[in-house]
DNA sequence: CCCTGAACCTGACCGC
DNA sequence: TGCGGTCAGGTTCAGG
């Protein structure tokens, strides 16, 4: 799933498809998500969508009197499909509009989840305590040192903990922390000033490439399936264990942190 | 407040 | 071919 490169590719995919239309139906066939879609999504009937928009790996598609939220968890997917285009197993929700194009919601573990808000998404318990965007220029090497000081735990689960900075994820945090030359156990509060500049900036690097890397893989509207923006080619150390490093032939260490894979380098990364 | 681990769910893959 | 175990890109929540 979708890490926030993803989840950006499938925000400008879909939005040249469903703004500024009308929604003229909304068919739930599976509701149980990750929490259950509520009736009152029912409420975007008869709305535009003005905006598509995105906040960590939350879209937001606002529309009249309220915004739906959609999250794609681990395994879901969004795509522009037609009435004719052929359902597949776990294609659970369609939001179709008048001029006949439908948003398809497709999501085997269905850790994904649909909501509806009728104020400020923002103010949504679920994104109201959400960290600075990675992108943008509050999220620098002194924003993280500074929330560091005193944190005991590594500094992998620092940065993919979505209250400190949103949308790192497994993969970007495994790449980032390469790039960067850390080494994924040490405590967040020990690192130097210096080492979380180096840090920003390789995540900076990193989303930034795949996302454009997305946009390349783009096509029609859709939004990718559960694979990432990069090209599996391209990545130094996830999914890469036992292999050696691309840099330093050094063979690549595999470890779980926070019950999630972790792979790095002991010669790159101190 | 901080940290850890269980939980949510399906499918793919691997060894026997 | 089947069976059991393990793993998967995320996030919340309970408990210490």
């Amino acid at each position: 799933m979708p890490e926030l490169p993803e989840v950006e590719t499938c925000c400008r995919g879909i939005a040249p498809h469903i703004s500024q239309q009308l929604v003229s139906n909304i068919i739930l066939r599976h509701s149980r998500l990750r929490w259950p879609v509520p009736d009152t999504i029912v409420e975007m009937i008869g709305q535009t969508i003005h905006t598509v928009s995105r906040r960590g790996k939350y879209l937001l598609l606002s529309a009249d009197s309220g915004t739906a939220i959609f999250h794609l968890g681990m395994s879901g997917s969004l795509r522009i499909v037609s009435a004719e285009t052929t359902l597949r197993k776990h294609d659970h929700i369609d939001i179709e509009f008048t001029n006949k194009t439908i948003l398809r919601f497709h999501d085997p573990r269905r850790f994904g989840a649909l909501l509806w808000t009728r104020s400020n998404p923002l103010q949504h318990p679920l994104l109201a305590k959400l960290g600075p965007e990675p992108l943008s220029k509050i999220f620098t090497g002194d924003y993280l040192f500074k929330l560091s000081r005193k944190r005991n735990t590594n500094i992998k689960q620092f940065i993919m903990d979505s209250q400190i900075v949103v949308g790192v994820g497994n993969i970007y945090a495994n790449e980032s922390l390469f790039h960067a030359g850390i080494r994924p156990t040490l405590a967040a509060g020990k690192i130097s000033l210096a080492r979380y500049e180096l840090l920003v900036a390789a995540i900076k690097k990193v989303l930034t490439y795949a996302i454009k890397r997305g946009g390349t893989t783009l096509r029609d509207f859709v939004g990718g399936d559960g694979n990432p923006g990069y090209f599996s080619q391209e990545l130094f150390v996830y999914g890469r264990a036992g292999d050696t490093c691309k840099r330093c032939k050094k063979i690549l260490r595999e470890i779980r942190l926070g019950q999630r894979t972790t792979v790095y380098c002991l010669g790159c990364q101190k």
